[in-house]
DNA sequence: CAGTGGTCTAGACCACTCG
DNA sequence: GAGTGGTCTAGACCACTGT
């Protein structure tokens, strides 16, 4: 199954590592064979073992440390519930089965908070039905638990709803940013949410310190007034090798029919 | 312009065209520039201005067509709802929900069902409560859409209790593996949704046909029976570039406090 | 200062598709 | 058959980290 007859050789080295990477020969955090040592192991030159480990790396199986070597990625996920806030507690106890024994313990969250005037991208643009010319007020946060990065949660507001308003003030709003939407006569009353699965942009990456080989979801949420005016989105781009998404569902009644699950 | 600050050449080369791509000087599916051409206007060997290209490449906004050249990857996603068979639909028993609703886009769905008996892998045998030697009955499933993969629909039941039932036949099952389940006593009740992002193995890559640059999102359903007992685990597969994963809130009640959304 | 990976050059041959 | 990207060799020099 591993190293099947034909093939680049830079690909059979990279499925003899992925193999014992997955057999736990090589454990998380285990450093790999030097590029020197494995050109000799494969008569190759270094050129085709560099191609080799750069595919595991894409992969996100192997991070490069430099220069102590490169190493078996560790991944360790956090649960995120993209529905967090309006909900106190699961419906049922197995829902915490798999989570409860790895949420906090003893972690410590800090933040950082930013607040810009700028154009909003295409995708906010279209969601608060505004024209690219337009301006929108940023809040961008950054989470950090024990010093590293955790996630990123940018707020987009229409300038002309928040204008003079606490929202614009680069310090946390105790009562929440919604409040003071409410105060402004914009309650935001129900949301849509959307995740889209990809690549880290050179920013979003710098931002987050993200490795190659790590994709992000962004989870992005558009809230509209009782009257459907939207009046804001949020975005939050979270590192794929720390978070768990989950979340629970609508009806505990009986799935209706099919295998859609 | 070219020569701003410093970096890797290789980088600078890379900032230029996704900088080109971005600005839509380069459109989705415009073709970029030859290698050979690259290395005339950056002064560069070939294998840097490959490196170049590969940085684009792994961030998925190039696909190389061989050899035809590097291309601007096309991205078009359908909406994927976790939530989706709760919601009440009339359908034909013929096809199920996520076929259902392309067929009235007018596209042609169709799909390969295998039924394979194995050791289940280690996320499945902690929700299943088994044990990595103990057996499971896996359907597997690829749903196509016009042709090309869409996503991977793999259902993982336990051996013992679905030994001899039409669940092991790799056909369809008109009514629904969970009436199956519930015919056999174990009645699914109330679900468990996880989603976990990163990139695909070598094997979710073949049987996507996913290229370089594309990570997954891999949605997780586990299914209980009214009295907690795990009797069945989805692992739904989606491609990050063919999907929007959208779903709804369960309270269109006020948001509590915070910025958490 | 030795060891490691990061960058870059200068070539070569191959496989595939298109006109 | 021409043009393209895919693979591979054989070097070289650099930057950084730990001893």
């Amino acid at each position: 199954m591993t190293s099947r007859g034909a093939g680049p050789l830079y690909q059979r080295i990279a499925d003899n590592l992925r193999a014992r990477i997955q057999s736990g020969e090589l454990a998380a955090g285990a450093k790999l064979p030097t590029e020197e040592s494995l050109t000799k192991t494969h008569g190759v030159t270094r050129a085709t073992v560099r191609q080799a480990v750069q595919v595991l790396v894409n992969e996100g199986l192997v991070v490069s440390e430099r220069p102590r070597g490169h190493f078996v990625r560790r991944i360790e996920r956090l649960i995120y519930r993209p529905q967090k806030e309006w909900r106190e507690r699961p419906t049922h106890p197995e829902l915490d089965q798999f989570m409860d024994e790895q949420v906090e313990l003893g972690r410590k969250p800090s933040q950082t908070i930013a607040v810009e005037l700028a154009a909003p991208p295409p995708d906010v643009a279209a969601r608060l039905g505004l024209a690219e010319g337009d301006t929108v007020v940023i809040r961008k946060r950054v989470r950090y638990l024990d010093g590293t990065p955790f996630n990123t949660n940018d707020s987009y507001f229409p300038l002309e709803l928040v204008q003079g308003s606490e929202i614009m003030h680069p310090a946390d709003i105790g009562r929440g940013a919604n409040q003071v939407l409410a105060e402004l006569g914009a309650e935001q009353t129900h949301a849509v949410d959307e995740i889209e699965v990809r690549m880290p942009t050179p920013d979003e990456a710098s931002r987050l310190e993200i490795g190659l080989g790590v994709p992000v979801a962004m989870h992005r949420v558009t809230g509209y007034t009782d009257n459907g005016r939207p009046v804001r989105v949020v975005r939050n781009v979270l590192p794929g090798d720390r978070h768990l998404i989950a979340f629970e569902r609508t009806r505990p009644a009986k799935p209706q029919k099919g295998d859609e699950q």
